[in-house]
DNA sequence: ACATATCGTAAGTAATCACTTACCGTAAGT
DNA sequence: ACTTACGGTAAGTGATTACTTACGATATGT
């Protein structure tokens, strides 16, 4: 049910823009900050449930704590729509062959 | 900026719920209502949303409602993944050919 | 040792959200 | 025509949630 977390996790504005900044690199927390119209603490919450989804890791180095993307997350995420879609195809072509069966 | 709305209607557990009870075969508000812990209220507007986001369609037939699972939703969320995902990745590419020319 | 920088956590607050009951319009059955 | 079934919408409520400021802990630099 990791998938849940990772949906609750994007479905936030600032969340996303937070990860989108960590696409070119890994970045401190002062640094993403920067980046966002919100103050630092609520950067250091939302990368909290980032790091909760398997969006993201740290690295503490010295005094800064660096964070970068994680594939996890996404990895399941993608697993599970993949998933859902595939049972939607299956249902529909079996709905096409009963169909077939009866209306030949 | 349609991913956003898709994303926000997945991140509900109820709505997903539902979406999954439309996976096998389309259904009316009455029979989807049955299988969820909420009233029937309830589960109109999570299609409201749902529908918003294009991950479900309605077609009315006389009294009831069929409500069916929609692709173009989950296509637009795909796409969005993706497009993150590629950056991440040429970012990790352009940071191995920059060490690779640093430190020969 | 002391001051400074970095960042996580606690506590409080305002806004958002999911849910309920009540109500209304429309279609179908008698 | 009248009643019943179906389902969308309005209004109100309680719980989440995203944010703020204040504080504390740890590492760096002088």
């Amino acid at each position: 049910m990791a998938y849940a977390e990772v949906l609750t996790a994007l479905a936030d504005p600032t969340r996303r823009h937070i990860l989108e900044a960590l696409r070119k690199q890994p970045k401190t927390v002062g640094e993403l900050a920067e980046g966002q119209p919100v103050s630092r603490p609520a950067v250091s919450q939302h990368l909290k449930v980032l790091e909760g989804a398997s969006l993201v890791r740290v690295e503490p180095r010295g005094n800064r704590r660096v964070y970068s993307v994680r594939r996890d997350g996404l990895d399941e995420l993608r697993r599970y729509l993949e998933r859902f879609w595939s049972d939607v195809l299956d249902a529909y072509s079996a709905e096409i062959a009963r169909r077939m069966k009866d209306e030949p």
